[in-house]
DNA sequence: ACGTCCTCCTGTTCGC
DNA sequence: TGCGAACAGGAGGACG
């Protein structure tokens, strides 16, 4: 799925798109991707005006005048607005039609996706957003450090952990770890809390320069036709070649999820 | 409580 | 070329 900077660039470009529309209908052609009861889903939203989006982690929040709904767009999730004359293509599952002829249409090749009606006013202290971890601007180094000093699972592997911190996904996780020189599966009880003040810094710069080349386009992902740029600066992730060694990237899965890294360039040092 | 695996889906790429 | 296996920006649930 899209990580945090590529829905945070989903965001941006969709409150210039749909902020002040009215909703008059909404159509499920796909059940699943709604959790809860689509009824009440429909029921509730529908007449609402949408007044903002905001965004925790890798959630989408869309605020309405009395309701809310999140967005988790998962692996190929995303958003098309379209004039409501245009076909349904066969991966849309979800359309909220708007008074002034234009749709919003969440379309999902994978099916992973979730959109669910939340408590405007309480959401963020309501699961499922409050088991997420702060972002790593809000990060503390020392709850970090209490959090993964004990632990045996590779870094890499807490660094996708929501829970811990929230917002980061393979890709970043592994050009983290490139940035911090550290092989991705060492584990994490060998991080010294100096380490983990660094791990935050690098993770906050990553995202940071990734939300401002308005993210990574590699497979699927765009936000309304705006490509993301920073794919042109990975350094491990999907590359074959060490851009400060030029030694070979090794490719390996870590609890699941390819992993790239160059084991000249990262250690195992904490 | 913690770590590992499976599952949800479809489409594309990889290897024999 | 053909065909099945493996893999893809994720995460929740079952199991030992």
């Amino acid at each position: 799925m899209p990580e945090l900077p590529e829905v945070e660039t989903v965001r941006r470009t969709l409150k210039n798109f749909i902020i002040g529309k009215k909703i008059t209908e909404i159509r499920i052609h796909y059940d699943k991707i709604v959790s809860g009861n689509t009824d009440t889903f429909v029921t509730a939203l529908t007449g609402q005006t949408i007044r903002d989006i905001d965004r925790v982690g890798k959630y989408l929040v869309f605020i309405l005048d009395q309701d809310a709904f999140i967005s988790h767009l998962r692996m190929e999730g995303k958003y098309n607005i379209v004039d409501a004359s245009k076909p349904l293509n066969k991966h849309e599952h979800l359309t909220f039609v708007f008074s002034d002829g234009t749709e919003l249409r969440y379309q999902d090749t994978r099916k992973f996706g979730r959109l669910e009606l939340v408590n405007k006013v309480t959401y963020r202290h309501d699961l499922p957003l409050c088991k997420l971890g702060p972002e790593p601007w809000d990060a503390d180094p020392n709850a970090i450090y209490a959090k993964i000093h004990k632990s045996n699972l590779p870094i890499k592997t807490l660094l996708l952990d929501q829970t811990i911190m929230t917002g980061i996904g393979n890709i970043y996780a592994n050009e983290i770890c490139f940035t911090m020189k550290i092989d991705p599966t060492t584990p994490g009880k060998r991080l010294s809390k100096k380490r983990v003040v660094e791990l935050i810094a690098v993770s906050k710069e990553i995202l940071a320069q990734a939300i401002a080349q308005g993210g990574t386009t590699i497979h699927s992902f765009d936000a309304n036709g705006i490509t993301g740029l920073f794919q042109m600066q990975l350094q491990v992730h999907t590359q074959k070649i060490c851009q400060i060694c030029n030694g070979p990237i090794t490719k390996e899965m870590v609890r699941g999820r390819g992993t790239y890294y160059c084991s000249t360039c990262q250690k195992k040092k904490g």
